[in-house]
RNA sequence: UCGGGGAUCGUCUAAUGGUAGGACUGCGGAUUCUGGUUCCGCAUAUCAAGGUUCGAAUCCUUGUCCCCGAACCA
């Protein structure tokens, strides 16, 4: 089956089902569920495009829920962010804004009611101890001394632990499940345990926190989720999800179905390995334009759209693999060719001096602002006796298949004019320093009435009015496709250091000036590109978000 | 030695007993005022071995390989 919103996948036919079937009355209810930690990267990105698309698609609701069930590390700070990430994508959480947090009370509320019915106790063992009783995946586990304590001890108990009679980790909450059962989350897993930590919503009202076990499905039930879409490592705790639900005979009963997490090529997105990145000073902060988190995909000039794009055409399933990153840079050139508005920009200029053009004189061109999309107009680009070409368009010996500018050849300047090269200037130490040439008047806007044909055509620049800028050079960020499998090597040994290279003398068109914050464009045969937080009135910095396919590199690498 | 999952082109993903399809990548070619875009074409896959069946990626059996799991993290 195939529809507009893509490909069938096992999560769709799953919810066609169960709406057909008129489970839940035909409701659709999912949640992305973060925990405010850290910053969202193009993995989460998967989960709330699947999360809030596939409710969108079933005309359900999806909830943003924050799941802050550990003071310690939740803050703030990464709530506003994630909103804002989450937004930036294109996704609406309308009203439905939640906290793990704002449930704390009727968690509570059930602790207790599942002591009373001789489903959890009060465990005074030590971390250690507890670990030592749970035993191991061969190894069956052993009860606690304190599992057949009786209710009303358990009860006062909890109730003391609750106000802060006891110290941190002195005691848990534990569910009395099964210490042999073959799957180790149900060997009386822990409920809650004692912390004293500010929390970021609750402040000091609470000592006591819920586990994530406990916390996620009864939340879930608690906001009437019907799919609860989570990745393929808690597999495992579906068995406790249900138990929970089904000891505390909840009347509505959400679903836990596990996907594949999205991974690429040339990307790692563990936490860890990225706040290490950022800790160890290998990339410029959260936001470098060449780490995976959104904030980094933004900065670098990627679209929502083409996350979005790649969310939907890597479809979910079970399988756990790798994504090549061509198709992420696919998607991302995919949609700015359709909306970039074009430029020209020269990145290592190289004088082109035409003699037979008065020194005085300035000509103003029309370009098409995007040749893809006649509705986005044109603008006038000056033209003069100077101009700078990007030296790589220029070769003293021009190889086989050459078009471009060498000795002799004619070139046309795009949407200028037709120039030939007559002579090379060198200085001192034989560098090419500038190329003397004469136009064709005749082919003035880029065409010559005699209808002669020049197969090259260059970008270029106004030297007169040229806008200085500083341009930065973004790449894959590793040199491995997988930079953590490689036997025996650490990771951050394939970090490669060409991931980014800064131009500080790039020369722009002048309407590139003073250009927006986030501006997107493509500067014509070179690149996409972005102004960077970092542009000055008048001195723009432009980043690079992926380059145009070059099939003149590869006839040339292929030793052509 | 345990439990839970998973194996389809190089990569991601369809096909739910009836022509193994799509996308990305790669390789050709056409068009082009971006060696871009667009268009056309080519190449490449059912983990293995048995079995059931007129017919198997799909069902059965036996193997093999990969991932996850032993936080008072989520």
């Amino acid at each position: 089956m195939t529809t507009d919103d893509g490909p069938s996948n096992f999560l769709r036919e799953l919810i066609a089902a169960d709406v057909a079937a008129g489970k839940h009355g035909g409701r659709v209810v999912t949640r992305f569920p973060p925990e405010p930690n850290g910053y969202l990267h193009i993995g989460h990105a998967k989960s709330i495009c699947l999360n809030f698309g596939l409710a969108r698609e079933f005309g359900g609701t999806c909830n943003l829920r924050f799941d802050d069930t550990n003071p310690a590390r939740e803050e703030q700070e990464y709530v506003d962010a994630i909103e804002a990430d989450v937004r930036w994508l294109g996704f609406d959480w309308g009203e439905r804004k939640y906290f793990a947090s704002g449930y704390f009370d009727q968690l509570y509320r059930w602790a207790v009611q599942l002591i009373g019915k001789g489903l959890a106790y009060v465990d005074d063992q030590t971390t250690e101890q507890i670990r030592e009783g749970r035993g191991n995946f061969y190894r069956k586990g052993t009860d606690s001394p304190n599992r057949d304590r009786s209710v009303d001890e358990n009860l006062e108990l909890f109730e003391r632990m609750r106000a802060g009679e006891f110290p941190d980790g002195a005691r848990v909450l534990r569910a009395k499940i099964d210490m042999s059962h073959a799957n180790l989350n149900m060997r009386d897993p822990p409920m809650y345990r004692i912390k004293r930590a500010h929390h970021h919503r609750t402040g000091d009202d609470w000592c006591i926190y819920p586990m994530y076990d406990y916390a996620h499905g009864l939340s879930d039930a608690l906001e009437g989720v019907t799919h609860s879409i989570c990745t393929l490592e808690f597999e495992d705790h579906r068995l406790l999800y249900d138990w929970f639900i089904e000891a505390l005979e909840l009347e509505h009963r959400p679903q836990q179905v596990e996907f594949a997490k999205l991974n690429f090529s040339y990307i790692v997105l563990s936490k860890r390995k990225l706040l290490e990145l950022v800790k160890g000073g290998y990339v410029n902060g959260w936001d470098d334009p060449r780490m995976p988190t959104i904030r980094g995909l933004r900065r670098r000039g990627v679209t929502p759209e083409a996350i979005r794009a790649v969310a939907e055409r890597t479809g979910a399933s079970k399988r756990d693999g790798r994504v090549d990153i061509t198709l992420l840079e696919h998607e991302i050139r995919e949609h700015l060719n359709a909306t970039s508005p074009r430029a020209m920009a020269v990145l290592d200029p190289l004088k082109l001096v035409i003699e037979n053009f008065d020194e005085h004189a300035v000509e103003w061109f029309e370009a098409p602002n995007n040749p893809e999309d006649p509705a986005a107009g044109g603008r006038k680009v000056p033209f003069s006796r100077e101009i700078y070409i990007e030296r790589d368009d220029f070769r003293e010996v021009a190889p086989k298949k050459w078009y471009r500018f060498a000795p002799g050849q004619e070139v046309r300047l795009r949407y200028a004019c037709f120039v030939r090269c007559n002579e090379v200037i060198k200085d001192a130490a034989g560098n090419v320093v500038e190329l003397r040439c004469t136009w064709d008047p005749a082919s003035r806007g880029g065409d010559s009435p005699d209808g002669r044909k020049v197969r090259g055509t260059s970008h270029w620049v106004s030297a007169r009015h040229a806008i200085a800028a500083e341009v930065r050079l973004y790449d894959r960020l590793f040199s491995e496709p997988d930079p953590e499998g490689i036997d025996g090597r650490d990771w951050k040994e394939f970090l490669d250091p060409r991931s980014i290279r800064v131009v500080a003398g790039a020369m722009l068109e002048p309407s590139l000036a003073d250009v927006p914050v986030g501006a997107r464009f493509q500067f014509e045969r070179v690149g996409y590109f972005c102004a960077d937080d970092d542009s000055r009135p008048g001195h723009p910095v432009f980043n690079r978000t992926i380059g145009l396919k070059d099939s003149w590199a590869k006839i040339e690498a292929k030793g052509g």
